[in-house]
RNA sequence: GUGACCGUAGCUCAGCCGGCAGAGCGCCAGAUUGUGGCUCUGGAGGUCGCGGGUUCAAGCCCCGUCGGUCACCCCA
């Protein structure tokens, strides 16, 4: 028969055991702090109608999605209707929409805004809730970036106070120290005094994206060539000057918001901003999140998408993996679904990239990489009942432990521990059986000693203190 | 979607000008019949991604194809 190769599809991968510990562990992390603030968990189902999806995500993203093939009489109905169309109807879109009536979901922000809007009733506003499920994305994988990859979302929907866009910096700041990072530093934006600054520079409405695309770079290129960047773009040089000049201030926010108010307070939409921001960074201050850990930065644009209002991305410092998360407020999407605006804003874990910046960090080393705490070796058939009712006694103790699968020498035994990272090992066999004891081996130190059966739990427990 | 690079043992890779398929790690066994890791000794393991072409001869050259990686775009 011939052999089926076992490769994964592109783009996606298997957690074994020993990955899966320390995700779980990062999402155990999560989820507490998210409690912790008082948001909800929230799931979703993993296929959604297009109809949902479909335009929410600009071209790109409507070409990024893992469209469900229509099944038995509709594909029938489907061919046919396609069989009608003339050769030059037949786009991809018109191809994938007689096709395919549902598909994975592409992100969960989406999702949980047609959740608002379906179960108004049920939700009391404002409303938080946090999520962490997969979601698939047709794209071409690279590092970091996979056709099925975990996001996280923390949202709160219903309230237009800054408290609220406040609390989610608070927040992701709160996890990444808890998982151990330092240079954290999450860069405050906002979309209003973008849009107020392209206004008030007299930046043309069709040079907006690709401004604030260059903007994006700084980071990369540099203030220079930023500003070389706009001048190849057929920016004046009057705006160019302004913007660069913008993007330059430095000092504390409370400076810089100051500095900003002549450029761009004459306009409405710029001066909310600036009060709002001027809001947010003072919430963070009462809500003791150190000053240095927050930076109020021009240059954050966070994508095109349905921002409307404050904007955050949180970057590790001393490390080149960028962004490990962000977000903002976006105050039109639920009304896609709902017919009216609700206020909403929301952030991102990127949990891939946290994965990876775990690692680069070192932050995960000498982790466990079994939940199994402790072995209990198998003698003899005569033995074997000992084992049992040894490794019954550890389970009802609430310890982890296995009981090797068969009698067997105690060399491939221990070999067995030992590669799985099983921390423990209570060998019993009949020498310790007639003196009611067991050896127990600590696996990690190399050290063993022998212990009175009775008092065998005790003793493991106190191994395995400072283990969770 | 655009471009570049790479596919050789389970993994990471070497393989010169075309001339017998290699290393390290891992795996298995023994040294060690009640003790893992460390050390030593030995062993197993290959359709050189796949298909075609050139050649006396192809892992190496040519064409195609599939897969992967990276950069851009976009994004998490």
């Amino acid at each position: 028969m011939a052999r089926i190769a076992p490769v994964n599809a592109r783009g996606t991968r298997d957690f074994l055991p020993r990955d899966l510990v320390r995700r779980n562990r990062v999402f155990a992390l999560l989820r507490a702090t998210f409690e912790r603030y008082g948001f909800e968990p929230l799931e979703t189902p993993s296929i959604e109608n297009t109809s949902v999806l479909e335009g929410k995500y600009g071209e790109e993203g409507d070409r990024l999605l893992f469209r469900i093939l229509k099944r038995g009489r509709e594909l029938e109905s489907g061919v046919r209707a396609l069989d009608a169309l003339s050769l030059g109807e037949r786009s991809t879109a018109a191809m994938s929409r007689a096709l395919s009536d549902e598909a994975l979901r592409y992100d969960l922000t989406v999702p949980f805004a047609r959740v608002i809007a379906a179960h108004q009733n049920d939700i009391v506003l404002p409303f938080r809730r946090y999520q962490m499920q997969p979601v698939w994305r047709a794209d071409k994988p690279q590092r970091g970036r996979y056709r099925e990859f975990y996001q996280c979302d923390v949202d709160c929907v219903g309230s237009r106070s800054m408290t609220v866009d406040a609390e989610m910096v608070a927040i992701h700041q709160e996890v990444f120290a808890a998982l151990g990072f330092s240079g954290v530093v999450t860069r405050i934006n906002h979309r209003g005094l973008l849009a107020a600054l392209m206004a008030t520079c007299d930046v043309p409405e069709e040079q907006y994206v690709a401004t604030l695309t260059t903007m994006d770079k700084l980071d990369k290129i540099g203030l220079d060539g930023v500003r070389t960047e706009l001048s190849k773009a057929s920016l004046s040089d009057a705006a160019v000057d302004r913007l660069t000049q913008a993007m330059g201030l430095t000092g504390t926010p409370e400076t810089i918001i100051e500095s900003l108010r002549p450029i761009v307070g004459s306009n409405p939409m710029g001066a909310q901003a600036l009060d709002e921001l001027a809001q947010v960074f003072g919430y963070l201050a009462d809500m003791g999140v150190p000053a240095e850990r927050l930076r109020f930065d021009l240059s954050v644009v966070r994508g095109l998408g349905y921002y409307t209002g404050t904007i955050y991305e949180t970057v590790l410092t001393n490390s080149t993996l960028g962004s490990l998360g962000g977000g903002g407020r976006y105050d039109q999407l639920i009304g896609m679904f709902l017919g009216r605006d609700l206020p909403c804003v929301g952030i991102s874990f990127g949990l891939e990239r946290i994965f990876d910046a775990l690692d680069e960090q070192e932050l995960a080393r000498d982790e466990v990489t079994t939940t199994t705490q402790a072995l209990v070796t198998l003698f003899a058939a005569e033995t074997l009942a000992s084992s049992f009712a040894l490794a019954t006694e550890l389970r009802a103790a609430g310890i982890r432990t296995e009981v090797y699968t068969e009698p067997k020498d105690l060399r491939p035994q221990l070999t067995f521990a030992s590669k799985k990272g099983i921390p423990l090992a209570l060998i019993l066999g009949p020498d310790e059986l007639a003196n009611d004891t067991v050896a127990l081996r600590d696996l990690r130190a190399g050290a063993q000693r022998i212990v009175p059966r009775s008092e065998t739990v005790a003793a493991v427990q106190s191994l395995l203190t400072g283990e969770s």
